[in-house]
DNA sequence: GTGAAAGCGCTAACAC
DNA sequence: GTGTTAGCGCTTTCAC
């Protein structure tokens, strides 16, 4: 059996308020009460038992995070750069999976494991701002991304319109005026928030520089694989429908596409230019290198840690709605030949 | 303030003891009596707390996870399949990354978040067999990976050395005889157990085929991350050693050195075929798609799960060692053109 | 600076 | 089938 604090106090023959005192570094302690005390600590191998403490003070320094899936390179970043926050803080957290399933999603939200963190960070993809009262919760969360808006919980997420707008209008720039959209709005489809945002960025990009808008060139896609992207590229050509450019509103897409257009024998640049969104660290070695739209991950990961641990200590706080700024980032899927 | 069991019984006008009783599905308790009680559990919104729970029953159905790192594709797909195969048991994961480093490798065994899990699943990189003793820790631990054995914890792991070999003779097998080895251990390089595990299985196949071995072909890395194939690839070609197959001990690396390939303008698989290792679903996608070799990550995330739990029901049964199977998967990287 | 004691919410042994 | 009670290990108010 583990130790406890009261076979630490009997070791160190002090009362076990002391060694509480001790572990939690309380100030006014005597050194040699304090050495005793640790030493006793030491040769026990203590460790405080975490479920008593969380049952005293209701609060136990595990939060949740719920993210569509792992296995897509952008939610594995950023799970990988929230639990590195957490971790800087002091904080466990307590990853699962919610594979675009609304039932997932809800569990998460109002499953009995809430009880277990004293927060949750969700990046809902299946609920929608009609489903904004299954984020009021007892206990605080933090919403990612914009398929859902609900009034009195805080948000972290990124500019979409404008980053979609930077990315077309910089496709726009290199010369292109047939830029093909993958991963639309689709009637029946996923991700209709964050979708819908990035197309209307792509649109108002088109429109300011008075290109016009053909709907031909906007795909929808089912999910957000490499396949879609694949299946994309492979129905604009059958089509034969001309294009010299394509945004893809998530790197998977893109990187689909550049498969599909590499099989198809099309030159990358010159054929056809291409950039993603997310900056997934995968870009690098795609063949050619993809640009893509750094959407602020890094920050995003970090502002929804503090959000959340800024929420646990003040819940009365008047919810906020923070966005995070990005960048283009330029490889070879667009870079003119030098 | 949530609802307790206390305010449960006395919504319902029972005792709290009947609530315990219904909340845990205890068998003996009569239709109405149930009925009030859980007419009371919802109109209260009661959830049970789990501290209390825990501390009570000394068991908190979380367990610990810690791999190095998300970003890398094996791990995403590692915790994927973990956090599902324990979800379907109940069970809740708690993932850390340990950055390839010792200290926080042996922080994962021996800090002092052990206390909030029953067991911790860990694949140590920086850690040795030396380090065995680190390993036995007062709560249940099973070591993935083969770069580390400690008699007295439970393993999971692959079989390393036959299923490099069978790579190494499936390329024998379409008639490559120049077959560089990427990934080999290199004097201070990590992972050193693996690696060598595997460079043992490609040494094995080219001995039984009665191909010399050229210590040339062999190319140690720093860590096994794409840049790593992508300056494998490089340092060979500039050092115009003539090679004609590349077996990567690890998909990241071959992903790399595939994207070098195609830079340097040669044809895969005519000029040079390449299989990497641990069947990553981004293979698929990579140009030309990637064979390689699916060593079982699916059954030793299910596996992992299975054997903690049996140890943390059966403490004292003694160590197991299992090992699971693998087999080639064959994409474009390496076959005949038909 | 240290000690005694209450109680966080729950489970389970023990009565009836 | 239901009620009473002890106690898991800890923090913290109140004394001294």
């Amino acid at each position: 059996m583990a130790a406890t604090l009261r076979d630490v106090a009997r070791l160190a023959g002090v009362s076990f308020r002391t060694v509480s005192n001790v572990v939690n570094g309380y100030q006014y302690i005597s050194d040699t009460t304090r050495s005793k005390v640790e030493a006793a600590i030491e040769e026990l191998n203590y460790r405080p038992n975490y479920s008593a403490r969380s049952l005293r003070l209701g609060r136990s320094n595990l939060i949740g995070l719920a993210v569509p899936a792992l296995t897509q390179g952008y939610f594995a970043e950023l799970t990988s750069e929230i639990i590195d926050t957490a971790r800087a803080r002091g904080i466990i957290v307590l990853t699962e999976q919610t594979n675009l399933s609304r039932e997932l999603e809800i569990d998460a939200l109002q499953g009995s494991r809430r009880q277990i963190t004293d927060g949750l960070i969700i990046d809902p993809i299946a609920l929608t701002s009609e489903d904004a009262d299954q984020f009021v919760t007892q206990r605080p969360v933090v919403v990612l991304g914009e398929n859902v808006f609900s009034p009195s919980v805080d948000h972290v997420t990124m500019k979409n319109v404008e980053a979609a707008a930077a990315a077309t209008e910089y496709l726009i720039g290199l010369g292109r005026r047939r830029i093909a959209l993958i991963g639309t709005t689709s009637p029946g489809g996923v991700t209709m928030g964050t979708s819908a945002l990035r197309t209307q960025g792509y649109r108002q990009a088109l429109a300011a520089h008075g290109i016009p808008h053909d709907p031909v060139l906007e795909l929808p896609v089912g999910v957000w694989g490499r396949e879609d992207g694949v299946a994309a590229i492979r129905s604009l050509i059958k089509a034969g429908t001309p294009f010299d450019a394509v945004f893809a509103v998530t790197d998977l897409l893109a990187l689909g596409a550049l498969h599909e257009l590499n099989a198809a024998g099309l030159d990358i640049p010159d054929d056809v230019a291409v950039i993603g969104f997310d900056d997934l660290s995968d870009d690098v070695y795609a063949t050619p290198s993809l640009s893509s739209v750094d959407a602020g991950r890094r920050s995003i990961a970090a502002l929804a840690v503090d959000t959340l641990m800024d929420r646990i200590a003040n819940p009365d706080r008047p919810p906020v709605y923070r966005e995070v700024d990005f960048a283009i980032v330029e490889r070879e899927s667009t870079r003119r030949h030098s």
